[in-house]
DNA sequence: ACAAAAGTGTTGAGAGTACACCCATGC
DNA sequence: GCATGGGTGTACTCTCAACACTTTTGT
Protein backbone atom coordinates (compact mmCIF):
# COMPACT_ATOMS: atom_id res chain seq x y z
CA UNK A 1 0.00 0.00 0.00
CA UNK A 2 2.69 2.50 0.88
CA UNK A 3 5.48 0.42 -1.78
CA UNK A 4 5.80 4.02 -3.58
CA UNK A 5 6.37 6.68 -1.13
CA UNK A 6 6.72 10.81 -1.46
CA UNK A 7 10.28 12.31 -1.25
CA UNK A 8 10.60 14.36 1.59
CA UNK A 9 12.76 17.16 1.33
CA UNK A 10 13.48 20.62 3.68
CA UNK A 11 14.37 24.18 1.93
CA UNK A 12 15.44 27.29 3.95
CA UNK A 13 14.90 30.38 3.57
CA UNK A 14 17.69 32.09 5.00
CA UNK A 15 17.35 36.17 5.68
CA UNK A 16 19.84 38.40 6.57
CA UNK A 17 20.48 42.16 6.30
CA UNK A 18 23.64 43.19 4.69
CA UNK A 19 23.93 46.66 3.01
CA UNK A 20 20.45 47.68 4.20
CA UNK A 21 18.94 45.61 2.21
CA UNK A 22 17.11 42.06 3.11
CA UNK A 23 19.07 39.60 1.88
CA UNK A 24 18.23 35.71 1.22
CA UNK A 25 21.08 33.11 0.19
CA UNK A 26 20.62 31.25 -3.09
CA UNK A 27 22.81 28.42 -4.25
CA UNK A 28 23.46 27.77 -7.82
CA UNK A 29 22.73 24.27 -8.51
CA UNK A 30 25.25 21.80 -9.85
CA UNK A 31 22.96 18.96 -10.66
CA UNK A 32 19.83 18.36 -13.21
CA UNK A 33 16.93 19.13 -12.95
CA UNK A 34 17.53 22.64 -12.97
CA UNK A 35 21.39 22.83 -13.41
CA UNK A 36 23.11 26.22 -12.97
CA UNK A 37 19.76 27.71 -12.05
CA UNK A 38 20.08 29.65 -8.69
CA UNK A 39 17.97 27.66 -6.05
CA UNK A 40 17.21 27.59 -1.94
CA UNK A 41 19.43 25.30 0.08
CA UNK A 42 17.82 22.26 0.46
CA UNK A 43 17.45 18.67 0.36
CA UNK A 44 16.56 14.85 1.56
CA UNK A 45 15.28 14.32 4.89
CA UNK A 46 17.35 11.45 6.55
CA UNK A 47 15.39 8.49 8.14
CA UNK A 48 16.72 9.59 11.48
CA UNK A 49 17.03 12.52 11.43
CA UNK A 50 14.33 15.57 13.01
CA UNK A 51 12.69 18.27 10.39
CA UNK A 52 14.29 21.04 12.17
CA UNK A 53 18.17 19.14 12.27
CA UNK A 54 17.73 18.03 8.05
CA UNK A 55 17.23 22.20 8.22
CA UNK A 56 19.65 22.88 10.80
CA UNK A 57 22.22 20.84 8.33
CA UNK A 58 21.42 22.66 5.29
CA UNK A 59 22.00 25.95 6.73
CA UNK A 60 25.26 24.98 8.37
CA UNK A 61 26.53 23.12 5.10
CA UNK A 62 25.29 26.39 3.36
CA UNK A 63 26.75 29.25 5.54
CA UNK A 64 29.17 27.62 7.47
CA UNK A 65 27.87 28.80 10.73
CA UNK A 66 28.08 26.70 13.84
CA UNK A 67 25.07 24.82 14.66
CA UNK A 68 25.41 26.34 18.19
CA UNK A 69 25.58 29.36 17.49
CA UNK A 70 22.24 31.16 19.40
CA UNK A 71 22.12 33.70 16.72
CA UNK A 72 20.26 31.80 14.47
CA UNK A 73 16.19 32.03 14.45
CA UNK A 74 14.80 29.07 12.32
CA UNK A 75 10.99 29.03 12.47
CA UNK A 76 9.20 25.85 10.22
CA UNK A 77 7.33 28.45 7.42
CA UNK A 78 5.13 25.87 5.40
CA UNK A 79 5.21 22.34 3.69
CA UNK A 80 4.86 22.94 -0.01
CA UNK A 81 3.39 19.51 -1.82
CA UNK A 82 2.05 20.54 -5.38
CA UNK A 83 2.44 17.19 -7.17
CA UNK A 84 4.25 18.90 -10.43
CA UNK A 85 6.80 21.06 -8.41
CA UNK A 86 9.48 18.59 -8.84
CA UNK A 87 10.33 17.14 -12.44
CA UNK A 88 12.03 14.03 -10.81
CA UNK A 89 8.73 13.13 -9.06
CA UNK A 90 6.75 13.23 -6.02
CA UNK A 91 8.88 15.59 -3.64
CA UNK A 92 7.59 17.03 -0.50
CA UNK A 93 9.45 19.75 0.47
CA UNK A 94 9.23 21.65 4.31
CA UNK A 95 10.54 24.94 4.34
CA UNK A 96 12.13 26.68 7.29
CA UNK A 97 12.83 29.87 7.11
CA UNK A 98 15.77 31.46 9.35
CA UNK A 99 17.19 35.00 10.47
CA UNK A 100 20.94 35.18 10.49
CA UNK A 101 22.28 38.33 12.73
CA UNK A 102 24.30 40.53 10.44
CA UNK A 103 27.57 40.39 11.95
CA UNK A 104 28.21 35.90 11.60
CA UNK A 105 27.44 36.92 7.88
CA UNK A 106 31.16 38.61 6.95
CA UNK A 107 32.11 35.39 8.51
CA UNK A 108 30.22 33.18 5.91
CA UNK A 109 30.65 35.20 2.89
CA UNK A 110 33.75 33.69 2.72
CA UNK A 111 31.89 30.41 1.62
CA UNK A 112 33.37 29.53 -1.95
CA UNK A 113 31.29 32.90 -3.34
CA UNK A 114 30.49 31.44 -6.95
CA UNK A 115 28.01 28.70 -6.05
CA UNK A 116 26.45 30.40 -2.64
CA UNK A 117 25.41 33.99 -2.94
CA UNK A 118 23.29 37.20 -0.92
CA UNK A 119 20.56 38.47 -3.01
CA UNK A 120 18.57 41.11 -2.57
CA UNK A 121 14.80 39.70 -1.91
CA UNK A 122 13.78 42.86 -4.34
CA UNK A 123 16.15 41.84 -7.02
CA UNK A 124 17.19 38.21 -7.18
CA UNK A 125 17.39 35.38 -10.57
CA UNK A 126 14.77 32.97 -12.15
CA UNK A 127 14.52 29.99 -9.67
CA UNK A 128 14.76 26.44 -9.68
CA UNK A 129 11.23 24.72 -8.79
CA UNK A 130 8.50 26.71 -7.20
CA UNK A 131 11.16 28.44 -4.94
CA UNK A 132 10.36 31.89 -5.92
CA UNK A 133 6.91 31.47 -4.61
CA UNK A 134 8.52 30.06 -1.64
CA UNK A 135 10.50 33.33 -1.29
CA UNK A 136 7.39 35.44 -1.67
CA UNK A 137 5.73 33.13 0.90
CA UNK A 138 8.86 33.76 3.68
CA UNK A 139 8.55 37.72 2.63
CA UNK A 140 4.74 37.56 4.11
CA UNK A 141 5.93 36.01 7.30
CA UNK A 142 8.81 37.68 8.19
CA UNK A 143 6.72 41.18 7.85
CA UNK A 144 4.02 39.33 10.01
CA UNK A 145 6.50 37.69 12.56
CA UNK A 146 8.65 41.86 12.98
CA UNK A 147 5.30 43.52 13.76
CA UNK A 148 3.78 40.39 16.32
CA UNK A 149 7.36 38.91 17.72
CA UNK A 150 10.40 39.84 18.94
CA UNK A 151 12.12 37.57 15.64
CA UNK A 152 13.45 41.29 14.47
CA UNK A 153 16.63 40.91 17.57
CA UNK A 154 17.82 37.87 16.06
CA UNK A 155 19.13 39.92 13.02
CA UNK A 156 21.05 41.98 15.71
CA UNK A 157 23.69 41.46 18.10
CA UNK A 158 23.20 41.51 21.53
CA UNK A 159 24.04 44.69 22.53
CA UNK A 160 22.63 47.26 19.95
CA UNK A 161 21.34 50.47 19.32
CA UNK A 162 17.64 51.94 19.39
CA UNK A 163 18.32 53.41 15.77
CA UNK A 164 20.11 50.28 14.51
CA UNK A 165 16.71 48.60 15.32
CA UNK A 166 14.91 50.82 13.52
CA UNK A 167 16.76 50.40 10.55
CA UNK A 168 16.25 46.87 10.57
CA UNK A 169 12.38 47.73 10.65
CA UNK A 170 12.46 50.21 8.11
CA UNK A 171 14.28 47.74 5.70
CA UNK A 172 11.95 44.65 6.51
CA UNK A 173 8.82 47.40 5.75
CA UNK A 174 10.51 49.13 3.29
CA UNK A 175 9.35 52.13 4.89
CA UNK A 176 10.36 54.94 7.69
CA UNK A 177 9.07 55.50 10.53
CA UNK A 178 9.31 58.48 12.94
CA UNK A 179 12.53 58.30 14.92
CA UNK A 180 10.50 60.16 17.97
CA UNK A 181 7.49 57.61 17.99
CA UNK A 182 9.81 54.50 16.79
CA UNK A 183 11.68 54.80 20.46
CA UNK A 184 9.02 56.03 22.49
CA UNK A 185 7.14 53.01 21.52
CA UNK A 186 9.52 50.04 21.80
CA UNK A 187 10.96 51.57 25.32
CA UNK A 188 7.27 51.52 26.59
CA UNK A 189 7.36 47.99 25.74
CA UNK A 190 9.33 47.51 28.27
CA UNK A 191 11.36 44.92 26.66
CA UNK A 192 14.74 46.58 26.95
CA UNK A 193 17.26 46.83 29.30
CA UNK A 194 19.64 50.02 28.86
CA UNK A 195 23.64 48.83 28.80
CA UNK A 196 26.28 51.35 28.39
CA UNK A 197 27.13 53.82 25.94
CA UNK A 198 29.04 52.79 22.72
CA UNK A 199 31.94 54.77 22.68
CA UNK A 200 33.60 54.03 19.39
CA UNK A 201 31.70 56.71 17.35
CA UNK A 202 32.53 60.11 15.55
CA UNK A 203 29.30 61.57 16.66
CA UNK A 204 27.14 61.82 20.13
CA UNK A 205 27.92 58.23 21.52
CA UNK A 206 24.38 56.31 21.45
CA UNK A 207 22.89 54.16 24.06
CA UNK A 208 23.00 50.68 23.85
CA UNK A 209 20.39 48.27 24.53
CA UNK A 210 19.96 44.31 25.21
CA UNK A 211 16.58 42.38 24.84
CA UNK A 212 15.38 41.30 28.07
CA UNK A 213 12.64 38.85 26.36
CA UNK A 214 13.66 35.44 24.18
CA UNK A 215 13.63 35.79 20.69
CA UNK A 216 10.20 35.02 19.06
CA UNK A 217 8.14 35.57 21.77
CA UNK A 218 4.27 37.26 20.90
CA UNK A 219 4.01 41.07 21.61
CA UNK A 220 2.54 43.39 19.04
CA UNK A 221 6.01 45.95 18.43
CA UNK A 222 4.73 48.30 15.88
CA UNK B 1 20.93 7.05 -0.57
CA UNK B 2 16.85 7.60 -0.46
CA UNK B 3 16.72 3.54 0.33
CA UNK B 4 15.00 4.50 3.30
CA UNK B 5 12.30 7.07 3.18
CA UNK B 6 10.40 8.86 6.20
CA UNK B 7 6.68 8.03 5.60
CA UNK B 8 4.05 10.97 5.21
CA UNK B 9 0.44 11.38 6.31
CA UNK B 10 -1.89 14.16 6.80
CA UNK B 11 -3.89 14.09 9.97
CA UNK B 12 -7.02 17.00 9.76
CA UNK B 13 -8.10 18.62 13.00
CA UNK B 14 -12.04 19.25 12.28
CA UNK B 15 -13.47 22.15 14.44
CA UNK B 16 -17.35 22.77 14.77
CA UNK B 17 -19.60 24.78 16.84
CA UNK B 18 -22.18 22.68 18.55
CA UNK B 19 -24.37 22.74 21.71
CA UNK B 20 -22.53 26.41 22.21
CA UNK B 21 -19.09 24.70 22.67
CA UNK B 22 -16.21 24.03 19.97
CA UNK B 23 -15.69 20.24 19.29
CA UNK B 24 -13.40 18.54 17.79
CA UNK B 25 -14.04 14.98 15.36
CA UNK B 26 -12.13 12.16 16.73
CA UNK B 27 -11.66 8.50 15.40
CA UNK B 28 -11.20 5.71 17.78
CA UNK B 29 -8.43 3.59 15.84
CA UNK B 30 -8.97 -0.45 14.93
CA UNK B 31 -5.70 -1.47 14.58
CA UNK B 32 -2.42 -0.57 16.51
CA UNK B 33 -0.05 1.05 17.36
CA UNK B 34 -2.98 2.47 19.94
CA UNK B 35 -5.53 0.37 19.04
CA UNK B 36 -9.17 1.56 20.69
CA UNK B 37 -7.52 5.28 21.15
CA UNK B 38 -8.83 8.18 20.23
CA UNK B 39 -6.98 9.92 17.59
CA UNK B 40 -7.32 12.54 15.13
CA UNK B 41 -8.42 11.47 11.30
CA UNK B 42 -5.27 10.78 9.09
CA UNK B 43 -3.83 8.72 7.01
CA UNK B 44 -0.85 7.86 4.62
CA UNK B 45 -0.23 10.45 1.21
CA UNK B 46 -0.81 8.76 -1.75
CA UNK B 47 1.75 9.42 -4.47
CA UNK B 48 -0.27 11.03 -6.92
CA UNK B 49 -1.99 13.24 -4.23
CA UNK B 50 -1.34 16.58 -3.05
CA UNK B 51 -1.38 17.21 0.70
CA UNK B 52 -4.29 19.44 0.49
CA UNK B 53 -6.20 16.76 -1.67
CA UNK B 54 -5.10 14.16 1.10
CA UNK B 55 -6.76 16.40 3.77
CA UNK B 56 -9.98 16.50 2.21
CA UNK B 57 -10.22 12.64 1.68
CA UNK B 58 -9.56 12.64 5.19
CA UNK B 59 -12.11 15.31 5.89
CA UNK B 60 -14.81 13.80 3.32
CA UNK B 61 -14.22 10.22 4.60
CA UNK B 62 -14.92 10.78 8.20
CA UNK B 63 -17.25 13.38 8.36
CA UNK B 64 -19.64 12.43 4.58
CA UNK B 65 -19.29 15.72 3.94
CA UNK B 66 -19.49 16.54 0.21
CA UNK B 67 -15.83 17.91 -0.83
CA UNK B 68 -17.51 20.45 -3.06
CA UNK B 69 -19.11 21.82 0.07
CA UNK B 70 -18.23 25.42 0.01
CA UNK B 71 -18.68 25.26 3.61
CA UNK B 72 -15.68 23.76 4.29
CA UNK B 73 -12.39 26.16 5.67
CA UNK B 74 -9.25 24.26 4.88
CA UNK B 75 -5.96 25.35 5.69
CA UNK B 76 -2.48 23.87 6.35
CA UNK B 77 -1.17 23.80 10.28
CA UNK B 78 2.23 22.17 10.66
CA UNK B 79 4.41 19.73 9.81
CA UNK B 80 5.08 17.41 12.95
CA UNK B 81 8.53 15.37 12.48
CA UNK B 82 9.59 14.25 15.56
CA UNK B 83 11.67 11.32 14.88
CA UNK B 84 9.95 9.21 18.06
CA UNK B 85 6.43 10.26 17.17
CA UNK B 86 5.03 6.82 15.79
CA UNK B 87 6.72 3.86 17.34
CA UNK B 88 6.12 2.00 13.82
CA UNK B 89 8.90 3.99 12.91
CA UNK B 90 9.62 7.35 11.06
CA UNK B 91 6.22 9.03 10.11
CA UNK B 92 6.17 12.77 9.29
CA UNK B 93 2.45 14.02 9.38
CA UNK B 94 1.31 17.34 7.79
CA UNK B 95 -1.40 18.98 9.64
CA UNK B 96 -4.24 20.52 8.26
CA UNK B 97 -7.56 22.66 10.05
CA UNK B 98 -10.78 22.60 8.92
CA UNK B 99 -13.83 24.55 10.19
CA UNK B 100 -16.76 22.99 9.26
CA UNK B 101 -20.50 24.75 9.43
CA UNK B 102 -22.80 23.88 12.31
CA UNK B 103 -25.68 23.43 9.97
CA UNK B 104 -23.65 20.70 8.34
CA UNK B 105 -22.86 19.39 11.32
CA UNK B 106 -25.97 17.93 12.00
CA UNK B 107 -26.32 16.05 8.73
CA UNK B 108 -23.15 14.08 9.16
CA UNK B 109 -23.54 13.45 12.87
CA UNK B 110 -25.15 10.23 10.93
CA UNK B 111 -21.84 8.80 10.94
CA UNK B 112 -21.82 6.08 12.78
CA UNK B 113 -21.38 7.21 15.79
CA UNK B 114 -19.41 5.04 17.43
CA UNK B 115 -15.75 5.36 15.93
CA UNK B 116 -16.02 9.00 15.17
CA UNK B 117 -17.10 11.38 17.95
CA UNK B 118 -17.64 15.13 18.36
CA UNK B 119 -15.64 16.11 21.61
CA UNK B 120 -15.10 19.35 23.13
CA UNK B 121 -11.76 20.96 22.95
CA UNK B 122 -11.84 21.64 26.54
CA UNK B 123 -12.05 17.99 27.39
CA UNK B 124 -11.31 15.08 25.12
CA UNK B 125 -9.71 11.62 26.13
CA UNK B 126 -6.53 10.77 25.86
CA UNK B 127 -5.34 10.79 22.68
CA UNK B 128 -3.01 8.63 20.22
CA UNK B 129 0.79 9.76 19.09
CA UNK B 130 1.46 13.32 19.52
CA UNK B 131 -1.85 14.67 18.80
CA UNK B 132 -3.29 16.02 22.20
CA UNK B 133 -0.31 18.36 21.16
CA UNK B 134 -1.17 19.07 17.64
CA UNK B 135 -4.99 19.80 19.11
CA UNK B 136 -3.29 22.76 21.60
CA UNK B 137 -1.11 23.79 18.35
CA UNK B 138 -5.12 24.15 16.29
CA UNK B 139 -6.37 25.90 18.96
CA UNK B 140 -3.77 28.31 19.33
CA UNK B 141 -4.52 28.75 15.67
CA UNK B 142 -8.07 28.87 15.14
CA UNK B 143 -7.70 31.70 17.79
CA UNK B 144 -4.95 34.23 15.83
CA UNK B 145 -7.34 32.77 12.94
CA UNK B 146 -10.45 34.47 14.25
CA UNK B 147 -8.96 37.71 15.64
CA UNK B 148 -7.34 38.28 12.19
CA UNK B 149 -8.96 37.04 9.42
CA UNK B 150 -12.56 36.27 8.18
CA UNK B 151 -12.51 32.40 8.75
CA UNK B 152 -14.74 32.53 11.71
CA UNK B 153 -17.19 33.36 9.23
CA UNK B 154 -16.94 29.84 7.69
CA UNK B 155 -18.72 28.35 10.88
CA UNK B 156 -21.97 29.87 10.34
CA UNK B 157 -24.25 30.03 7.34
CA UNK B 158 -24.48 32.19 4.57
CA UNK B 159 -26.82 34.74 5.99
CA UNK B 160 -26.31 34.89 9.84
CA UNK B 161 -27.37 37.15 12.94
CA UNK B 162 -24.31 39.55 14.44
CA UNK B 163 -25.40 37.66 18.12
CA UNK B 164 -24.73 34.64 15.92
CA UNK B 165 -21.26 35.68 14.89
CA UNK B 166 -21.07 37.04 18.82
CA UNK B 167 -21.97 33.96 20.10
CA UNK B 168 -18.75 32.07 18.16
CA UNK B 169 -16.55 34.53 18.73
CA UNK B 170 -17.44 34.09 22.47
CA UNK B 171 -16.97 30.31 22.32
CA UNK B 172 -13.55 30.39 20.99
CA UNK B 173 -12.28 32.94 22.97
CA UNK B 174 -13.96 31.53 26.46
CA UNK B 175 -14.95 35.35 27.28
CA UNK B 176 -18.02 37.23 26.94
CA UNK B 177 -17.93 40.35 25.01
CA UNK B 178 -20.24 43.86 24.97
CA UNK B 179 -22.68 43.42 22.88
CA UNK B 180 -22.97 46.99 22.14
CA UNK B 181 -19.25 47.28 21.03
CA UNK B 182 -19.40 43.69 19.12
CA UNK B 183 -22.01 45.43 16.99
CA UNK B 184 -20.44 48.50 16.84
CA UNK B 185 -17.16 46.72 15.94
CA UNK B 186 -18.35 44.54 13.23
CA UNK B 187 -20.85 47.14 11.52
CA UNK B 188 -17.54 49.59 11.36
CA UNK B 189 -15.34 47.04 9.50
CA UNK B 190 -17.73 47.17 6.08
CA UNK B 191 -17.65 43.59 5.74
CA UNK B 192 -21.30 43.04 6.00
CA UNK B 193 -24.11 43.04 3.51
CA UNK B 194 -27.50 43.50 5.38
CA UNK B 195 -30.03 40.85 4.61
CA UNK B 196 -33.79 40.39 5.19
CA UNK B 197 -34.64 40.32 8.22
CA UNK B 198 -35.43 36.60 10.23
CA UNK B 199 -38.96 35.61 10.81
CA UNK B 200 -39.39 32.81 12.20
CA UNK B 201 -38.60 33.42 15.92
CA UNK B 202 -40.61 34.16 18.75
CA UNK B 203 -38.60 37.69 19.82
CA UNK B 204 -37.92 40.73 18.21
CA UNK B 205 -36.93 39.32 15.00
CA UNK B 206 -33.03 39.56 14.16
CA UNK B 207 -31.46 41.39 10.87
CA UNK B 208 -29.81 39.06 8.64
CA UNK B 209 -26.19 39.58 7.30
CA UNK B 210 -23.93 38.11 4.77
CA UNK B 211 -20.17 38.32 4.22
CA UNK B 212 -19.23 40.52 1.96
CA UNK B 213 -15.43 39.37 1.90
CA UNK B 214 -13.92 36.21 1.02
CA UNK B 215 -13.52 33.83 4.21
CA UNK B 216 -10.10 33.87 5.39
CA UNK B 217 -9.29 37.75 4.40
CA UNK B 218 -7.09 39.36 6.34
CA UNK B 219 -8.91 41.57 8.48
CA UNK B 220 -8.31 42.86 12.38
CA UNK B 221 -11.92 41.38 13.89
CA UNK B 222 -11.50 41.89 17.27
C1' DA C 1 -48.81 40.92 30.11
C1' DC C 2 -44.85 38.30 29.87
C1' DA C 3 -40.69 36.15 28.04
C1' DA C 4 -36.97 36.44 25.01
C1' DA C 5 -33.56 38.40 22.51
C1' DA C 6 -32.77 42.68 19.47
C1' DG C 7 -31.19 47.09 19.07
C1' DT C 8 -28.99 51.30 20.28
C1' DG C 9 -25.18 56.12 22.33
C1' DT C 10 -22.11 58.42 25.31
C1' DT C 11 -18.09 59.11 27.86
C1' DG C 12 -13.31 58.57 29.35
C1' DA C 13 -8.71 56.56 28.75
C1' DG C 14 -5.01 55.17 26.16
C1' DA C 15 -2.53 54.53 21.83
C1' DG C 16 -1.02 56.16 17.51
C1' DT C 17 0.58 59.92 14.52
C1' DA C 18 2.47 64.15 13.07
C1' DC C 19 5.93 67.25 13.66
C1' DA C 20 11.42 70.15 14.65
C1' DC C 21 15.10 71.35 17.35
C1' DC C 22 19.25 70.94 20.28
C1' DC C 23 23.13 67.68 21.90
C1' DA C 24 27.55 65.10 22.28
C1' DT C 25 31.32 63.47 20.08
C1' DG C 26 35.57 62.95 16.74
C1' DC C 27 38.01 65.10 13.53
C1' DG D 1 33.69 74.65 14.07
C1' DC D 2 31.69 71.29 11.44
C1' DA D 3 29.72 66.94 10.32
C1' DT D 4 27.29 63.08 12.05
C1' DG D 5 23.82 60.71 14.05
C1' DG D 6 21.57 60.81 19.02
C1' DG D 7 18.05 62.21 21.82
C1' DT D 8 13.81 64.37 23.22
C1' DG D 9 7.93 66.56 24.01
C1' DT D 10 3.40 68.13 22.72
C1' DA D 11 -1.05 68.23 20.66
C1' DC D 12 -4.54 65.95 17.97
C1' DT D 13 -7.15 62.01 16.49
C1' DC D 14 -8.87 57.65 16.79
C1' DT D 15 -9.87 53.38 18.82
C1' DC D 16 -11.24 50.60 22.73
C1' DA D 17 -13.86 49.71 26.96
C1' DA D 18 -17.35 50.46 30.17
C1' DC D 19 -21.95 50.91 30.90
C1' DA D 20 -28.42 50.09 30.80
C1' DC D 21 -32.58 50.76 28.89
C1' DT D 22 -36.24 50.41 25.32
C1' DT D 23 -38.24 47.68 21.36
C1' DT D 24 -40.40 43.99 18.85
C1' DT D 25 -42.26 39.85 18.39
C1' DG D 26 -44.88 35.21 19.76
C1' DT D 27 -47.51 33.08 23.04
Amino acid sequence: MEKERPSITTDVVIFTIHQNDLKVLLIKRKINPYKDHWALPGGFVKVNESLEDAAKRELVEETGVTEDSADIYLEQLYTFGHLERDPRGRVITVVYMALINSDDVKLHASTDASDAQWFSVSKFPGLAFDHAKIISYALQRIMWKFEYTTVAFSLLPNKFTISQLQRIYEIVFNKKFDKRNFNKKVLSLNILRGEEVKRDVSYRPPKLYSLKKKIGDIIKII
